[in-house]
DNA sequence: GCATGATCATGC
DNA sequence: GCATGATCATGC
C-alpha cells in the first residue's frame, strides 16, 4: 500500500499531537488487549490487517512498525518509558544462521518508531502520538548490536540458553517475554528449560535516542564505525585503558595533564574521559556507555588484593521496596541485571603501615555484570529476606557506644549470604527515612561486599 | 582485622 | 537540599 518511505511518514505524521482514542476507529481500545496501541496504529492508521507473522509489518519497505511510550523526569528529560521489544528468539533456530539471515535482522533492520507520551494517572486512551520517524541503525551500532546479536547466540550454542541476561550485551538485549517466569522454552544444547526471551533494544538505548532526537543531547562517542569493524566494544574499552595499566595517579596527572586535588575524587573521571581520547567529556554523555547502561565504579584494592571497603549503591526507597511483589520486576533485580559495571581498579602495593605515603596504581578496567545464578539466588534471598524484616517491622535499637548512641538494625548484615549487605549512608545518624510503620531509620543503601568484589576482580 | 554504623565532600 | 561516592571510627 504504501510504496515509498516518504509517503509512510506522511501518513504517520497524520497522528501527530493525536490520543489514541482520536485514532482509532475500530474501537479497539475497548478490548484490553496487549499490544493494542501498535494494533490501533495499523489498522485504524495505516489501515491494515492485524498480522503476527514474522515478516515486518510493512513487507514492501522492510520496515517494522513499533509504538513506544517516553515519559517525562522531574529535570523535564524525557527517557523511554520501556526497552523496546522486538521478535521472539527461537533458540532451535537462531544459531543456525549468520547475522544477516537472523531473524532479528530480517524483521528490524528499518523501524518506524512511533513515540507516545505516557503520563502518570492518565487514561491509556489518551495517551498522544508525539513524533514518528524511520529508523536505521547508524552503522557504529550496527557494529555493536551484530556483536551483540553473537554474545546471544553463542551463549544458546554453549547450551546457557536459560542463563541469558540483559547485562550480557550491551545494546541489543535478550529479555524476557512470556505470561510469566514459568513459560519455559526447550533449547538445542542443553536439557535445561530456558525462559521464553525477545531481541530488544535496551531502555538505555532508547532513552539515548529520545534525548538526542527530542531533547537535542549531544552526546560523545569514543569509538568510531571503522574501530569496531576490527573489535569489539570491550576490546575497544580495554586497549584505550591498557596502555596507562600499572602507572602511579600522580604519573597520570602528569601525563593527562589533569590536577589531583586531594580533598576530592572528581578527577578519577577526568582521567576516566581523558584516557578514552575524549577529554573533558562527562561520563554520562559518553553516548557508547549511556546506550549500554554501563555505569563507572572505582575500587581502591588493597596489597592482599581486597578493597578494604565495600561498594555502595543507591539509597534505598523501603517502602517502594516492601510493596515490590515480583523479584523480576523489583529495583534491585532491574538495575543489576540490565545494567554493566565498569570497575576502575586502583591499587595499593604497600600496606599503609609499610608507608603512610603510599601511592595509588593504576591496575586495570574491568566489565563485569551480575551473573544470573547470583542474582537469582543470593540477592533474590536478601530481597525476599529484606521484605519479610519489613513485613514484620525492622527491629531499631539505639546502643551507647562511648560517648555516641548508635542505631542499630536487624537487615541482611554482609554475613548474610557473602555477597551483599545493607547499611547506612547518609549525610548523618539525623538524615532519617520514613517507614511505613511509623518508624524512623537512618537511611541505608545497598553493599556489595568487599570480599565479593574482590572475587569478581580476580 | 573485620563488621557495622557514621559522616564528609561534592555536584547538581 | 539531596543523592552519591568515598572513607572514617569504634568495638568486638
Amino acid at each position: 500500500m504504501y510504496s515509498t518511505e516518504e509517503e509512510l511518514i506522511f501518513k504517520a505524521n497524520d497522528a501527530k499531537g493525536k490520543t489514541f482514542s482520536e485514532i482509532d476507529i475500530h474501537n479497539r481500545l475497548l478490548k484490553n488487549t496487549k499490544g493494542q496501541f501498535g494494533h490501533i496504529i495499523e489498522e485504524s492508521l495505516f489501515g491494515y490487517d492485524i498480522n503476527s507473522n514474522a515478516k515486518p509489518d510493512f513487507e514492501e519497505l522492510d520496515i517494522e512498525l513499533k509504538v513506544t511510550p517516553i515519559k517525562i523526569n522531574k529535570n523535564k528529560t524525557f527517557s523511554s518509558k520501556e526497552r523496546l521489544v522486538l521478535n521472539m528468539i527461537n533458540y532451535m533456530n537462531e544459531p543456525y544462521v549468520d547475522f544477516l539471515n537472523s531473524s532479528f535482522w530480517y524483521k528490524n533492520k528499518k523501524l518506524l518508531l512511533m513515540f507516545y507520551l505516557w503520563l502518570p494517572d492518565t487514561q491509556r486512551k489518551d495517551f498522544r502520538i508525539i513524533d514518528s520517524f524511520i529508523y536505521t541503525y547508524p552503522e557504529e551500532d550496527l557494529e555493536i548490536i551484530k556483536n551483540d546479536w553473537k554474545i546471544i547466540t553463542n551463549k544458546i550454542k554453549a547450551g546457557k540458553a536459560h542463563e541469558l541476561s540483559e547485562g550480557d550485551t550491551f545494546y541489543l538485549g535478550a529479555c524476557t517475554k512470556g505470561a510469566n517466569s514459568k513459560s519455559l522454552r526447550e533449547q538445542p544444547f542443553s536439557k535445561t528449560l530456558a525462559k521464553k526471551r525477545a531481541y530488544s533494544l535496551k531502555q538505555s538505548y532508547m532513552t539515548t535516542l529520545v534525548r538526542q532526537r527530542i531533547n537535542g543531547n549531544e552526546m560523545t562517542k569514543f569509538t568510531s564505525s571503522d574501530k569496531l569493524k576490527k573489535n569489539t566494544i570491550e576490546e575497544l574499552i580495554e586497549l584505550n585503558f591498557s596502555s596507562y595499566y600499572g602507572k602511579t595517579l600522580s604519573n597520570l596527572s602528569k601525563e593527562l595533564n589533569i590536577p589531583i586535588n586531594k580533598n576530592s575524587k572528581s578527577y578519577i573521571p577526568q582521567f576516566i574521559s581523558a584516557m578514552l581520547g575524549i577529554r573533558g567529556t562527562k561520563l554520562t554523555q559518553i553516548e557508547e556507555f549511556a546506550k549500554a547502561d554501563i555505569k563507572f565504579k572505582s575500587v581502591r584494592i588493597e596489597a592482599n588484593g581486597i578493597p578494604k571497603e565495600s561498594m555502595s549503591f543507591k539509597n534505598i526507597d523501603f517502602n517502594k521496596w516492601q510493596d515490590e511483589e515480583q523479584w523480576e520486576k523489583s529495583t534491585l533485580y532491574t538495575s543489576f541485571e540490565k545494567s554493566k559495571l565498569l570497575f576502575i581498579v586502583l591499587e595499593y602495593k604497600e600496606s599503609k603501615e609499610a608507608n603512610p605515603d603510599r601511592q595509588l596504581y593504576f591496575k586495570k578496567v574491568k566489565l563485569w555484570n551480575m551473573p544470573l545464578e547470583i542474582l537469582n539466588n543470593e540477592l533474590q534471598n536478601i530481597w525476599i529476606e529484606t521484605k519479610k524484616i519489613l513485613d514484620d517491622g525492622i527491629d531499631i535499637q539505639y546502643v551507647k557506644r562511648g560517648c555516641l548512641v548508635v542505631e542499630k538494625n536487624n537487615l541482611p548484615k554482609s554475613n548474610f549470604n557473602g555477597v551483599a549487605h545493607i547499611r547506612p549512608k547518609a549525610r548523618n545518624a539525623q538524615d532519617k527515612y520514613l517507614l511505613k510503620d511509623g518508624q524512623k531509620i537512618t537511611k541505608q543503601c545497598f553493599w556489595l561486599n568487599s570480599k565479593y568484589v574482590a572475587e569478581i576482580l580476580k
